[in-house]
Parts: C-alpha cells; structure tokens; sequence
DNA sequence: GTAAACAGCTTAAGCGGTTAACTTAATAGC
DNA sequence: GCTATTAAGTTAACCGCTTAAGCTGTTTAC
C-alpha cells in the first residue's frame, strides 16, 4: 500500500537498518548520513506502519487507560493530563470506557492484552482482582485509583478523602451547621465507602450524629432522587455532604425546585473540584484533588514501572483542599427552620 | 514474551493457519476441530497480538476519531456513541485530542496514519485542507462535522444550525422578544460563521435589528466575558442567543452575578442539549442535535465509505429541535428594564 | 471404475519494521 | 608499520499473524 522503510532506504541510497537507526536515535550514523535519511523522509512522506515497529520489537510504546464514563465530568480531565504526560514519555495512549459494565471490563482489558500495551491506568470503582492478577501475571503494569493492592507490577494512586471531607466536616461545623445529610453512592464500592466512613468519623470527632446516609450513584439522577428523599425528611437539614460534584448539583436542583434555597436554607457541598462545580449557580463549595494531577501521575507511576525491572508496586498520595464557593453559607438561625413553599 | 498462535497450534494439534481460521470465521474447519481449537484458545487464555494481526492483514480493523476538545461537555457523547457503533461494526478506535493547536492536529493525522486507520472522523472546527488531501490522498475514508468537502473518500455530517438557530428566535419572538444579543464564537471558524449567517437571516425574516453580536470562544470563560459585556450595554436586551450551552452558562453566571434574573429579566438561550444544559439552574433552554447520532453516524458513514469501492462522499444531515427549558420565559413588560442593582 | 469436485487441512511466503551480528574503512596506540 | 579499536554501515533473521496455494482423502457424476 503506502510507502515503505524499503523505499525510503532505496531512495536515500542507504540499507533499511541506516533509515531505522536514524528514526529511533539507536545506531552509529554519521551526521551526513542522518541529514540525507531525514530529508529524504520528509520528501517522500514516510510514515512509518505502527504495527510492524510494535510487532518488530516486542516491547510496545502503548499505554492503556480504563475509565469506567467518559461522560462523567470527572474523567476528561484526567484523560487528558494521561495522555499528555504519556505521550511526554514517548508512550501512545489507547482509551477504553467500560459504561460500567463489568463485562466491558473483561473485554476492555483483553484489547489492552491484544495491544501489548507497557502498562495500564484502571480507573473504575471496581475491578476484579481476577483481571487485575491477568494482567500483573503477564508482567504488565497497573496503577489503580484508590482501590489497588500495592504489588509487584502494581501501583495505586490514593486521595486522600479523609482529610477532604474532614475539611468540608469541618467548614460545616465553623458555619454553624449540626444538622448534616450524607449523600453517597453505592457503599459497596471501596472509594464510596471510605468517603462514608470519613465522614462519619469526621462527625464522630466533632460530637454530631452523622444523620441520615442517602444512597446516591455518582451521577446526577442520583443527586436528583437523594434531594427529593431529603425533602420528605420530617427535619429538613441544615448541611448535605455529597460524595461527588454531580450528585451535590443534583441535590441542589432538587432543593431549589421545591423552593429550598441553597445556601441560604440549606448549604451543600460537592467533591473533585470539577468544572461542572464552577459553572452552576451558585458555584459548589467542593474539594480539590487535583484532578490534572492523577492522571500525570497514573502515567509516570507506569513508566516508571515498567522502566525498573523487579518493579515493585508504589503508592502514591493525591492531597485534597477544600474550595469554598458559593453553595456553603452560616446555618439558618432557627434551627428546623423549613421555608413555606415546601409541600 | 507471551502465547502466540503456535502454542495453541501445537496444543491443539493442528497448524497455525487452521487456528487463524477459527479465529476470524474464514477458511474450511469442520465443527470438531473447531470446537477443539475454541477450547484451547480458552483454555490456554490465548489472546491474538493485534499488531502482528493489524501487519499482516494490510488493512487494519481501526477507525479514528479526532477532537478539538474532550473537556468540552459536547464531545464525551459523541465520543462514546463513536465508539460503541464503530465496534459494532468490527472496528478499534483511536482517539486524538487537538486542544485546539493547529501543531496537534498534524500529530493526531500522522498518528491516525501511522496505525492504518480504515476511515477518520474529524471532529474539530477546523482542519487544514492539506491536511485533508494527506489522508484521502492515501484512500482512507474521512468524515467531518459540517465543514467538509464533499468527495471521493470523504462524506460530511451537516447540522441544521439554520433551522435550529430559527426555532431558537422564533421561540423568544413568540414570548415577546425585541431586543436580543448574539454571543458566538470566533467566525472565522465556518460552524460559527453558519450560527451567526442564521441567526442575523432568522431576525432579519421577523423584521427585527438583530442587535449586538458578541465574541466569545465556545467556553465557559467566553460566555462570563460576553456576560459582563451585556452588562454594560447601554439598554439590557431581553433575550440573549448563545451559541452553545457552555456560553450560555458563562452568560447566564455573569447576570446572575450582578442580579440580573433568568428568565425574568433577561431570557438565554444555549445550543447542543450538553448535559450541562439540564444541570444548570435554570435548566437551559437549548436546541437538540442529537449528539449520539453524531457519532454513530460518523462511525456508518466511515463503514460505509471503506467498505465500497469507488467511495463517493455523501453528505448527512442532522435535524436540530428545541428544547424549552427554564431559562427562557415572557419579555420583561417595562422594555428597558434594568434591575436596580445591576451596577 | 475413473475423473471431477470438494471439504478439511497444511505449508510457507509475506506484512514492514527492528536489531544482533557482521563487514569494512578509518583512526589510535605503541 | 602493524595491530587494536572504533565509527559507520549492511545483512538477514526474526516479531506473530494471515492467506494464497497446495495437498489429501472422500464423495459425486456419469
């Protein structure tokens, strides 16, 4: 089909292995050498076939990168930073989105498997150790977000939620709020389950009683549903903790509809910090953890693993800052207060 | 490194050939050796090496899909849609992101060209004809959104900016409109030139001035200048048309800001249907593109032309509807109306 | 009963690169 | 001046798969 090291190498006069050894900076080839192969490239166009330089020599220059929705406003961002910072390190990126799906997963890493890839970032919620032993078994790094076993060829990439929602506890607590909701997702997933837990105890150190634990699913209709529960709630609260961005929107959506207003009635706040916070109105008080950052990492953490040769697994630490915003505001002065609208 | 088609070969007891043709359905295999070489690909937990594949079937199984943006709430849906058609029909898919940088968009050709792509679909607002020319020059399929040229080897996916843009106006006449303001983006770019041409002809059609026309670029931060632009006009017009939902937000944030309320003093439009759209408050009225048709159809229309021999380019058109929301609603009685806070 | 047709396999030649091993010419060391 | 070293290239054997062509043995046609 298209043009060939072959024809390169005819044309330049020189042996595919001149032209090869010029395009990968390995061999000896005089500088003169090096100028004629290179124009001689431009000219002609060459390009040269991926898949022969990836069979050719076995090792390829392919990360993979797992998400489980690209339409969650969480994951483009940390995509981008991937593939950026891989691509930095000479890596190719190949991106699969699991929906979800436990099955998608399965066949998701089978084509990062198919790909050869050096490494790849998982980050869904869930994934099943069998897979992750699939791919640590063929000598193939992982890094996980926040769920991973540290082991050879794997490493994880922990946020640190405790001290985030502490932050957001807290925050609360110096407005003047007691009286908070939990809105979180299904707790049978690890990261939902140790925001859960950092709450209560966040709760638990101030004195409160944590209060009703509504169960979300990370997504807006989520959030829609947990603010009509917290509607029916015989004591409408002052504060709702929301373990993601999405789910507070959705809250707030649901608050506002039925004439509770946010901050004023009742304060509510996100978590990640993405760009979704900034631009509802009022602009989410919401926790930075450096979304651009993981990413990075994932990708540096894989180059790194797979750069050593014992490759023992790492963790590595992403810190959480409260963002105060808009949506957080001092707790109404009469406690129980529930404005007249409500039904 | 690992299993390769020999080994299942060997296990099974037959040639590498009659394993490769149970894998991909073509040769003669009678259902028992069939069977055999199914289980031990199972059993040995073969997985094909895709590259070596890729290599020696000339053409590839692998369409490409290059963005301007991932972080822009328009491109998660159509990318997913891409996809999930794209594999329907047997085909991997590689993503680009541009980011906007011209210098990006000649990588992400040469990347899609490097791995063989059968077909790429072109989601970016502009694209050089160079660049064009490079892919169908080799025969491979390209589609673009609405601003392609269409021919041998590459189709195009017309929106119906016109017609949406129309319901959008004639919307905001019908609630009693007069004095509007257009934010687009930068009209050099064709897809917002298109907006604007359709905006001024759908005023101009009712008899109306079609009022300031404002620049902004497609993002948040656009819209948040373009607001405070509006701001300072010297009469508030009573509906503002935003050329996508993220300008509307950011317009929407600088009046509210100000207190300036939507929809009772200044109505807003968006344009895509993004989620953004529905989690914004007030949910924005906005015009349906049908985003995951977008995709697939790119997918079909890239099937299509790789699949066919003399490859004519065709062009598809997608209907646009509007969507009422909350952000429009009756013109302000007193026209000239200026809050009295508003600076 | 023999030739033709066909089902069911195998053989082996690529696909387009990479890279270890080798050759040759130039330079350095003594 | 001769050998050892190095710089600059070349040769050719892979990498793991696909697939055209070939080879059996069995069935069908007449």
């Amino acid at each position: 089909m298209g043009l060939t090291i072959r024809d390169v190498a005819g044309q330049a006069g020189v042996s595919t292995a001149t032209v090869s050894h010029v395009l990968n900076n390995t061999g000896q080839v005089s500088p003169k050498t090096r100028r004629l192969v290179l124009s001689t490239v431009r000219r002609m166009g060459y390009l040269p076939n991926a898949h022969a330089r990836n069979l050719a020599s076995a090792r390829s220059r392919t990360l993979g990168m797992i998400v489980s929705d690209i339409e969650n406003p969480f994951f483009p961002e940390v995509i981008k930073s991937f593939e950026a910072r891989a691509r930095h390190h000479g890596y190719e990126v190949i991106l699969s989105d699991t929906s979800y799906d436990p099955r998608l997963m399965r066949r998701a890493t089978e084509r990062m498997l198919e790909h050869q890839v050096r490494g790849v970032a998982v980050m869904t919620s869930e994934f099943s150790p069998q897979l992750i032993r699939e791919i640590t078994g063929r000598r193939i790094a992982v890094t996980f977000l926040d769920l991973g076993p540290v082991r050879p060829y794997a490493s994880n990439i922990r946020i640190d939620y405790s001290s985030g929602i502490q932050q957001v506890v807290q925050h609360l607590y110096g407005l003047g709020h007691r009286r908070m909701v939990f809105v979180g997702g299904r707790p049978r997933l690890k990261s939902n389950l140790v925001r859960l837990q950092a709450y209560i105890a966040s709760m638990k150190a101030l004195e409160l009683d944590p209060g009703p634990v509504l169960e979300g699913n990370l997504r807006f209709e989520g959030g829609l549903a947990a603010g009509s529960k917290i509607l029916r709630l015989k004591l409408l609260p002052t504060a709702v903790v929301a373990v993601n961005d999405l789910t507070a929107v959705g809250v707030i959506k649901a608050l506002t509809h039925a004439g509770v207003r946010v901050p004023q009635d009742v304060s509510v706040t996100g978590f990640d910090k993405t760009h979704l916070a900034e631009y509802v109105t009022p602009a989410l008080t919401t926790v930075d953890i450096h979304r651009e950052l993981l990413g990075s990492m994932a990708a540096d953490a894989l180059h790194e693993l797979s750069s050593s040769t014992d490759a023992p697994g790492k963790e590595y630490l992403v810190s959480a800052e409260l963002v105060i915003r808009e949506s957080t505001g001092p707790a109404p002065a009469r406690t129980g207060h529930v404005p007249a609208e409500v039904k």
